[in-house]
RNA sequence: GGGCGGAUAGCUCAGCGGGAGAGCACCUGCCUUACACGCAGGGGGUCGCAGGUUCGAAACCUGCUCCGCCCA
């Protein structure tokens, strides 16, 4: 395609595929192991195997990918490796979800079939995840793709838990779990959300054996009172010091309660007594083993009340509530129901009320795993950014839990604990078992269980890398270099990365811990299914592209902090696009005849307006690294935003055309060398961020290299040039008072204006090498330099900055009146400025504690308006004296 | 109840000890041969409230108010 035939308007589809393609084919994604160089590398959060893309996914990749994309450019061998989750609630729920469609559960196929069909399932629709990611320009090596549940991550679960078991950190224990009713499993601590729910506190009076009176006690939950085995009050609460020891009557079941004491009672919450129900709290659950209470299960899994309730038997847990109410109320029990907001646990899948159960299930021993991930954190060995969610971290760890990790499914990595029969031996084992190692029986039994799927995503930066095996990638890649996530699951999946790395390899999984915000809506909600407001990225990058969608991301996001998602920001991340796109057209249409590797820069006369793109492109470049290193990507992409679109675009560029359309071979040839060098450098500065579009014009532009990601990460040219930045810096100033001047004039732009600048020697030099520009930039027509003297044009308008006078000798265009408002203005400003000047100035203890270079700066601005003051004074007089 | 974060221009957000910034929106000119997804110019904010520290506070400290998140 020639130059000129380049599409003005730049359209994504076209090209994204494309390139996406040609870096498959060409292996660039795939790292060379170089035992000389020290590895980048990433693991990826795995995405629910079930999953499909959503904001946060793209955020969260987004910014891996930049960073890969940087540190591959750097030179580094660099591994970003990918991989899915088995999400064992949702995958299942997902099949199952198949087979009712077909009338069928999974108990009617058998487990064995049951999983037959979710493999069948994940190899059909499973990891459509990936493919998106794709689209998302996501350059992970797909050569080493992993899958919680592949054989060797699978390995890597056993030898865990076979080695966790016989150190004595893993044990089975009758407890209080949180159990969800609808998935019919346990759940660990963290997959509970706790809302605030408008509820009530029920006053219920127990009558005291032996005795008149009663204690009355209050609820949230009436339901359990079939369950109660106790009643306690606080040791220290003078009211009931007297009830101590004594028995009280359950009412409706008539069982006999011991009143206890226990500082676990709060004696300002309902009326200081609380009964205790052991099986279905669990703080109940502590103060019984604490007291030796009865333990009575009233609830069962499924919700329903147990043949323990008595006549309430078979009921749902809330109808069960509202009959025993009635009952309550009609036998004089109940004393009142009060309004009461608080927090009740729900699953994090599935929403159903979470019923606190007493069952038997695996737990893993968190103290001793804790410790070291706290010491790893604290020793700084990891480092979280931004540093805040170091506390969030510690803090957790601090009162961790045991942790429960059996769960009541099918799919999953099954419990590797088989049971005897006949001698009741307990075996975990690595490999599976077919006989009793303690007595021979072939009568064994696996547990039925399968691990909690963090279980498997704990051990990801080293599974995934091969271990157990001491593979090359195990050595080369491990430790990786940082992990990229949102808040949400520090303590699901970092913090127990970390232990479980500390306990197995010996070694941090990751140096930092990188930590972005949320996507939110508009309003700035969290996007979720529920609410019906979530944006698919996939949507937009149909739209817009992955280019916009990423950048538009990125220089949105503050390290940290949540973003709002809006679309017209989308739009405005499209019209930078198109802006570079734009600039790349014109470059290319400048470009048909040009060759650098013919070009020897020592011959090269660079102007002013060459020496300072050069240099702002230094500058600008060295910052984005700075940028980069320290994770702030949105001011990273702010910086290019703004160079790209102010300073070359509209400035450079705009005065690069002066010598491509213009005939001095020599000076074309330099300008057409700058523009490509400057370009060609801010594309590949770009690359991480855009990667398409920096490839589709990369590839046009001469360059060398079979694509822009495997490019060497661009140089800086040379240093700052802080001369040509300040001379240029003048030329601006100027060229803006000119546009300014006119726009206030209402000039029309066909209508040239010369330019008489008065100055000083220093500033008329430079003014003199910026005429050109000036010429091109504000209408002028010449400009004209001289000293400054009293002979000053009539009928013009005039500013004044930085010691320079300029005067637009416009005769008749000239409103002599607006022209007086206009310096009348200016004074006013000027004399507000010289006011607060002096009033620092004369302020004794600025003079005497304000570091040295401050007061010398504040001096000199103080002179500068002075100055500035003075003439526009005498030309106020002047002007005035005319009239 | 505890912890964390936020409150800056109409909207979304930067700035975090030395003169209030960007993008979008708005207003005024321009179809200037890369781009109207554009160019040039402009208006608009007692930086949540009250104290304090400091020569100097949007920024630092204390308290308060509202909003969000996390934990119990």
């Amino acid at each position: 395609m020639r130059a000129t035939e380049i599409p003005t308007v730049y359209d994504p589809h076209a090209v994204e595929e494309k390139w996406y393609q040609y870096w498959l084919d060409n292996g660039f994604f795939t790292p060379e192991i170089d035992p000389k160089k020290q590895p980048f590398t990433i693991v990826i959060p795995p995405p629910n195997v079930t999953g499909a893309l959503h904001m946060g996914h793209a955020l969260d990749n987004t910014i891996q990918d930049v960073l890969i994309r940087y540190h591959r450019m750097k030179g580094d061998p660099t591994l970003w490796l990918p991989g899915t989750d088995h999400a064992g609630i949702a995958t299942q729920a997902r099949v199952e979800a198949e087979l009712a469609k077909e009338g069928l559960s999974r108990w009617d196929l058998g487990r064995q079939k049951f999983l037959d069909r979710v493999w069948e399932w994940k190899h059909q629709y499973g990891g459509k995840i990936i493919t998106q990611l794709q689209r998302l320009g996501a350059s992970c090596d797909f050569t080493r793709e992993r899958f919680t549940m592949d054989e060797g991550c699978s390995k890597a679960v056993r030898e865990v838990f076979v080695s966790l078991y016989e150190r004595g950190l893993i044990y089975q224990g009758n407890y209080i779990v949180n159990w969800c009713p609808h998935c019919h499993t346990a759940i660990s601590d963290i997959e509970v959300e706790h809302e605030d729910t408008a509820g009530h506190l029920w006053y219920v009076r127990y009558p005291i054996a032996g005795q008149k009176g009663y204690i009355t006690i209050a609820t949230t939950r009436p339901e359990t009172i079939l369950g109660d085995t106790a009643v306690a009050v606080n040791p220290h609460d003078e009211r009931y010091k007297d009830l101590v020891g004594q028995e009280a009557i359950l009412p409706v079941v008539g069982r006999k309660l011991p009143i206890i004491a226990d500082h676990y009672v709060d004696p300002a919450f309902g009326t200081g007594a609380v009964k205790i129900t052991p099986s279905h709290d669990p703080n109940d659950f502590e103060i019984g083993q604490r007291h030796g209470l009865d333990q009575v299960t009233v609830i069962g899994q499924d919700g329903k009340m147990t043949k323990e309730a008595g006549k309430y038997a078979g009921l749902d847990r809330y109808e069960c509530r509202k009959q025993l109410v009635a009952e309550l109320d009609a036998g004089g029990y109940l004393v009142k129901i009060e309004d009461l907001a608080h927090a009740v646990g729900h699953c994090s899948r599935c929403g159903t009320v979470i019923e606190p159960l007493l069952s038997k299930q695996w737990f893993v021993k968190m103290q001793p795993l804790a410790e070291p991930a706290l010491k790893a954190v604290q020793e700084g060995r990891i480092k979280f950014v931004p540093e805040r969610f170091t506390k969030i971290y510690c803090q957790w760890l601090e009162n961790i839990r045991d942790w429960c990790i059996s769960r009541q499914l099918w799919w999953g990595h099954r419990i590797p604990v088989w049971y005897c029969s006949d001698c009741g031996a307990q075996m975990a084992s690595r490999e599976d078992l077919s006989t009793c190692t303690a007595c021979g029986s072939a009568n064994i039994e696996q547990d039925p269980d399968v691990l909690d799927t963090w279980f498997s995503s704990a051990l990801w930066p080293f599974s995934t890398l091969g271990w157990p095996e001491e593979t090359e990638d195990l050595k080369y890649f491990y430790p990786t270099s940082v992990l990229v996530t949102g808040r949400d699951i520090i303590f699901f999946w970092v913090a127990r990365m970390i232990f479980m790395a500390l306990a197995f390899m010996d070694d941090v999984p990751f140096k930092e811990v990188f930590i972005h915000g949320l996507v939110l809506d508009a309003e700035g909600r969290k996007m979720s299914k529920s609410l019906g407001n979530g944006i698919d990225p996939l949507e937009v990058i149909d739209k817009y592209g992955a280019d916009t969608l990423r950048f538009m991301l990125i220089t949105g996001s503050v390290p940290g902090y949540d973003l709002r998602f809006q679309w017209e920001r989308v739009e405005a991340t499209r019209n930078f696009a198109n802006k570079v796109w734009n600039v790349a057209r014109l470059a290319l249409i400048n470009l048909e005849d040009f060759n650098p590797s013919g070009v020897d820069t020592s011959t090269l006369e660079f102007t002013l307006a060459d020496r300072w793109i050069r240099s702002r492109f230094t500058a600008v470049r060295n910052q984005v690294v700075e940028f980069i290193d320290s994770y702030d990507l949105g001011s990273a992409a702010t910086a290019l935003y703004d160079f790209i679109w102010d300073e070359f675009c509209d400035w450079y560029v705009e005065l690069a055309k002066l010598r491509l359309y213009g005939d001095d071979s020599q000076a074309r040839k330099t300008a057409q060398y700058v523009l490509w060098d400057v370009l060609e450098r801010t594309l590949r500065l770009l690359h991480p961020f855009m990667p398409f579009i920096t490839e589709e014009i990369w590839q046009h532009l001469p360059h060398e290299g079979e694509s822009i990601m495997t490019a060497p990460y661009p140089e800086a040219i040379g240093t700052r040039d802080e001369d040509a930045e300040r001379r240029f810096a003048l030329i601006q100033e100027v060229v803006r008072g000119i546009r300014n001047a006119r726009a206030d004039m209402e000039v029309p732009p066909s209508r040239k204006s010369r330019v008489l600048v008065q100055a000083g020697p220093e500033a008329i030099a430079i003014i003199q090498e910026g005429s050109p520009y000036i010429m091109s930039l504000a209408w002028a027509s010449e400009v004209v330099t001289g000293p400054i003297t009293t002979e000053k044009p009539q009928q013009a308008v005039s500013f004044i900055t930085s010691g320079v006078e300029v005067y637009l000798p416009l005769a008749e265009l000239v409103d002599m009146d607006k022209e007086v408002a206009r310096v009348k203005k200016e004074i006013a400003a000027m004399e507000a400025e010289v006011k607060r000047s002096e009033r620092m100035l004369s302020n004794k203890g600025f003079l005497a504690k304000a570091p040295a270079e401050v007061v010398e700066k504040e001096r000199e601005k103080e002179a500068g308006y002075r100055d500035k003051l003075a003439r526009l004074k005498e030309r106020l007089n002047r002007l005035q004296g005319n009239e």
